[in-house]
DNA sequence: CTAGGGTTAG
């Protein structure tokens, strides 16, 4: 095809488009604007302006070339488009090999790096294409993004047959891929094979390694160049940092930064972000703070390494400070930030940001879409879960496997189990996350026989069980008081799939043998593990030996619980319980005063109830209810109800410094009661009251909702914090220590 | 060749 005909071919293309009225005005504007054709290129991607532009280039004077290879690139961002372009492009008399590596190379930096091997095999189907060696690492870079191993491997072919093995710029680009596309130890055997390692080999290996999460041996590989005759420059540098940030290594991040220091190397922008990223991800806030307040710009990175350093110590209000004061905010930033408050307890400022962004018109990504959702899962109720999971699927991620996970966790969480169960089966893929996140649900919700079934289950779909599969299941043999199959499948976890038990499992196995009354099993197990027992352990010691008499071990527990936590509530009713009966009073008083010191930083007893895709909030004995009176009644005739049927308030959980007589008072109007109460009066026929405290239930108010789900004939589900507990017909479906 | 955000447990 020559020239002439394929100016005519573009004339014709034209003729048709100028039919429409609109393109006729758009022909307009672009013929207004003729000298600015590069720029015109790049801003308008649309088909019908493609064709415009290039008739306008064949009937302009200048070069053809330059501009038809700008037409490919300007029409990278869509596959018709881009098809348009290559079908110019390949007719095009010139196949200059030079000029088609100028296009490889850009396409491959694009957004859109499979356009480069669309582009390959386009041009390998012309034959007038030939490859040189330059033609590959754009080839091998666009194959890494895309981790594309096939093509990498039909690539790695080509280039050996042409003999371009030798090419140290291969043989890196070459690393690269097998790297990304998780094939590490290959990597490493090509650069083994080396003859001349250059920086940039060494930093792509260095790299290759973190990409694939085994940041230590990147710290390792570091050393080993040390020691080689190569010197680091600040690109690996600043890759070895970001190994350090990720392993949390502070150590060794101070020691680079020494070397930068001692070793005179320029502290250019992209190394003092580095150091800064590192110190942010190593918590340690203060060092990266000060580097931060130094710099000059402020880069949309750092900030948001900032904001994520601060989230994670839960310091939110530095990292609002810090998001507040930047200028320009992307999705990450947003991300970071929202995820920031939905982890530190904060789940309402969580969506309260989402929704901002929205309004800010930036769209979410799946990864901004998992903290939301976790974000719902911390609220815990189910208006907010079912917006959420709605807002998935209208905007295409209800497909997405991690998206599914977390949704089976937020409705198990917000109460739901017969959502997350839907969730689960309904998903076409799982994985390990997926399994233990639905074993969790059953867990959590004290249902240990669905839990345990669904774990061999599992197994016998083939999905291996991890560290945190096993901690759900034997967490839920605990609440099912199921001591030899909790036993069997804790050996199991250790010998048959090779998991060391961590302290957590521990604990779940301490607990297992205390709620079965095992208690010297329990000690035994505490004293031979190789962990110091934490809080949750002596909490689960404790509160055995209170249900079952054994008085000294429990203060012996409780002490050491007060030692690791001296606020702890349940530590400190165990004790003065004990001593008032002791008539210890000295220790009595002892207690009662850390008790005050102590009311000043508690966190104020709430409860939710959640009625009709309405949520309402009670306090203790607070009035601020538009239907107080109503409750406050109801409240009263369910009492002398209950009174009826042997219920007596008990004070014995409560540790609020009062006289008894004020005690009972008070143990009445509990957020929980009042919230139960206006449940009572308010909820559907038939339907079940869901109630979210954010502390533990006391004592008397559990026995006080059995005993209303047997009277009243109703199903009720509470949740403290993150336990569920089913009530009904008086029964409890835990088997909860009060 | 380099830098930032994520889901299951506790």
């Amino acid at each position: 095809m020559t020239f002439s005909h394929h100016c005519k071919r573009g004339v014709n293309l034209l003729e048709i488009e100028h039919r429409s009225k609109f393109v006729g005005m758009a022909m307009d504007m672009a013929m207004a604007s003729m000298s600015h054709h590069h720029q015109l290129l790049t801003s308008h991607t649309t088909l019908s302006h493609l064709k415009q532009l290039h008739a306008q280039i064949l009937r302009s004077n200048s070069n053809p070339e330059s501009l038809l290879s700008k037409l490919v690139l300007s029409s990278s961002s869509s596959s018709s488009t881009l098809h348009y372009a290559l079908s110019v492009f390949s007719q095009f008399p010139n196949t200059d090999t030079h000029f088609s590596n100028q296009l490889l190379r850009h396409l491959s930096r694009s957004p859109t790096p499979h356009n480069t091997l669309f582009l390959y095999h386009n041009l390998r189907t012309t034959n007038a294409f030939t490859l040189d060696s330059f033609s590959f690492p754009p080839l091998l870079k666009a194959v890494s993004k895309l981790s594309a191993f096939n093509h990498g491997l039909e690539i790695h072919g080509l280039a050996s047959k042409l003999g371009f093995l030798s090419d140290p710029f291969i043989q890196t680009a070459l690393i690269a891929m097998y790297a990304s596309c998780r094939r590490i130890m290959d990597a490493r055997l090509l650069f083994d094979k080396m003859s001349h390692r250059d920086a940039v080999a060494w930093n792509t290996i260095i790299d290759g390694y973190c990409q694939n999460g085994h940041y230590d041996d990147a710290l390792r590989l570091f050393e080993d160049m040390k020691t080689s005759d190569m010197k680091p420059d600040s690109v690996i540098l600043c890759t070895v940092l970001s190994a350090c940030g990720h392993v949390g290594n502070l150590s060794y991040g101070r020691t680079i930064h020494e070397f930068v220091k001692d070793n005179g190397i320029a502290l250019n922008s992209h190394l003092q972000s580095a150091l800064i990223n590192m110190y942010a991800n190593c918590g340690a806030m203060e060092l990266a703070r000060e580097l931060y307040d130094g710099l000059l710009s402020k880069h949309l990175i750092v900030s948001t390494a900032m904001i994520s350093g601060y989230a994670k110590l839960g310091m939110v209000k530095d990292a609002r400070f810090i998001f507040d004061q930047m200028i320009e905010k992307d999705l990450v930033c947003w991300s970071a930030m929202i995820s920031g408050y939905a982890e530190s307890e904060q789940p309402h400022e969580a969506l309260k940001l989402f929704n901002e962004m929205l309004r800010h018109r930036i769209v979410p990504d799946q990864i901004t879409m998992l903290s939301v959702i976790s974000a719902c899962s911390h609220v815990g109720t189910l208006v907010n879960a079912k917006w959420i999971h709605t807002y998935a699927d209208e905007n295409g991620f209800g497909r997405a496997l991690s998206v599914n996970n977390a949704l089976i966790d937020m409705y198990a969480k917000c109460g739901n189990l017969g959502k997350a169960r839907k969730v689960f089966e309904n998903m076409p893929r799982k994985n390990v996350i997926s399994w233990s996140s639905m074993i969790n649900a059953f867990a959590m919700h004290g249902d240990a026989n669905s839990a345990i079934h669904l774990f061999h289950k599992m197994k016998e779909e083939n999905t291996e069980p991890n560290g945190i599969t096993f901690i759900g299941v034997l967490y839920a043999c605990g609440h099912a008081g199921l001591v030899e199959e909790g036993q069997k499948l804790f050996s199991s976890m250790i010998n048959e799939h090779g998991i060391s038990p961590t302290r957590e499992h521990y604990g779940c196995m301490v607990d297992l043998y205390c709620r079965a009354n095992l208690l010297r099993k329990a000690i035994e197990l505490i004293e031979t593990m190789p962990f110091a027992p934490n809080v949750i352990i002596w909490g689960s010691l404790m509160s055995a030996c209170q249900v079952h008499g054994e008085i000294e071990l429990g203060e012996f527990a409780a002490k050491q619980l007060l030692e690791l936590e001296p606020t702890h509530d349940g530590a400190l009713v165990v004790l003065s319980n004990i001593y008032a009966k002791e008539k210890r009073w000295n220790d009595v008083g002892l207690i009662r005063k850390s008790m005050k010191h102590k009311g000043i930083s508690k966190e104020k007893a709430c409860s939710r109830i959640e009625l009709n895709n309405k949520v309402h909030m009670f306090m203790m004995a607070d009035r601020y209810h538009k239907q107080s009176n109503e409750i406050y009644e109801k409240l009263n005739e369910v009492v002398s109800q209950l009174k009826l049927v042997g219920y007596k308030p008990s004070t014995s959980g409560i540790l609020i410094d009062l006289e008894e007589e004020d005690k009972k008072e008070l143990v009445l109007w509990h957020s929980e009661k009042l919230a139960l109460c206006y449940g009572l009066i308010s909820r559907r026929k038939e339907s079940c009251i869901h109630i979210v405290k954010n502390l533990r239930i006391c004592e008397d108010c559990h026995s006080f909702m059995k005993l209303v789900s047997k009277v009243y004939q109703v199903e009720i589900v509470v949740r403290d914090r993150t336990r569920f507990h089913h009530l009904s017909g008086g029964i409890c479906s835990c088997r909860d220590y009060w």
